[in-house]
DNA sequence: ATGAGTGGACTGAACGCTCACTCCGCACTG
DNA sequence: CAGTGCGGAGTGAGCGTTCAGTCCACTCAT
């Protein structure tokens, strides 16, 4: 509740987002939610089918403000080191300034919801890091490597440490990502 | 319940692990858990002084098996590299080989029992491969960051592409394994 | 301009269900 | 027959979900 909401379904998702990342899927009572979002109890149900229809809602909003985060700013004809940087770089700082949807997604991700969502589409193809990736490859630039383990070498790493970061394991500076990236990308290169 | 287990601490422990690894903390009642083992709903009481306290036990008795499976086999004379590589090698495969193992400890590291875990102890700094890596960084082979830095590079791609084996969004073969680690050193190595 | 009438968004107490945990009688041992 | 370890029906707390009732913006007859 730090601003108003136009209107209650975002102020039922913004809500949300914020007591997942905090508490966990199960720790987070809909009574809760309604309370912070400032609403009945029941007026989840008239945005949502049931929970589980909100958490899948979420997700979809919060990959619909990822995605562009990533890809914008991409330049087709730059090198092809120069645009995993970017990319990396530009997702990294996605999740630090965004502490509650690095938490969430990882927990959806981990969850039966996110793990039958994975399985089902196999759309994470398409994802601009690996074309860029792939043409690396084709240019001798990259490892010829499967798309899979190319995308596992370039966000594992960043991943970890950012949660790590959250956790409270470690205090992340700029000095530190911009290392991550560096030795993230000598694993890709060929 | 594979086979027959000579106590019924045992036995809830091995039941549990199973549970807890194919549906979740939440999604795994003290009803099953005790059907599973042979006990009754009671005796698991008797073990442990809640769910809480099994969950820990359990992580106990799991990292009590991982360590050592990690460091065993460690030359100190041996070169930075060799060890490195045979570390990496072990762990990866001891997740291969033990899926209910590894679901496990990625669902407690993510779940409230875990962070406090880490929160509170630190301790990780004596594991064997830090100070391995220590040594390369000393020696001018590996390098020269923060430890929490060298151990996401080292461990990130493993773990995440553990994961995506498990979930089936790809298959690891003894090829992929072997590529993954040798790229993961070559984001280690100066 | 006014106020009675109306529809539907919203509310939150209540419901039914699941789950962690308890407790007392039972069975087996020595 | 005493004592110890165990079983599983029972308990109550807490959850997601529902629905009868409230409220208010708007219409329209007067």
């Amino acid at each position: 509740m730090t601003n108003k909401p136009i209107d209650k379904r975002e102020a039922i998702l913004q809500a949300s987002l914020e007591i997942f990342a905090e508490n966990g899927f199960h720790g987070s009572p809909t009574s809760q939610i309604s309370k912070v979002a400032n609403v009945g109890t029941g007026t989840i149900y008239r945005y949502f089918e049931n929970k589980d229809a909100l958490i899948d809602a979420l997700h979809e909003e919060i990959d619909g403000r990822l995605r562009p985060a990533m890809s914008e700013g991409i330049d087709v004809e730059a090198p092809v080191r120069e645009n995993v940087l970017r990319i990396l770089k530009r997702v990294f700082h996605f999740f630090l300034e965004n502490p509650h949807e690095f938490r969430f997604l990882e927990m959806y991700y981990n969850s039966p919801y996110g793990i039958a969502k994975v399985r089902s589409e196999k759309e994470t193809c398409e994802r601009p890091i690996l074309q860029i990736l792939r043409k690396g490859a084709e240019r001798q630039v990259v490892k010829d490597l499967p798309d899979e383990l190319l995308f596992g070498l370039c966000f594992g790493p960043m991943l970890m440490l950012t949660r790590d970061h959250f956790t409270g394991y470690l205090e992340l500076t700029e000095e530190m990502i911009q290392a991550v990236i560096a030795a993230s990308w000598d694993s890709l290169k060929l």
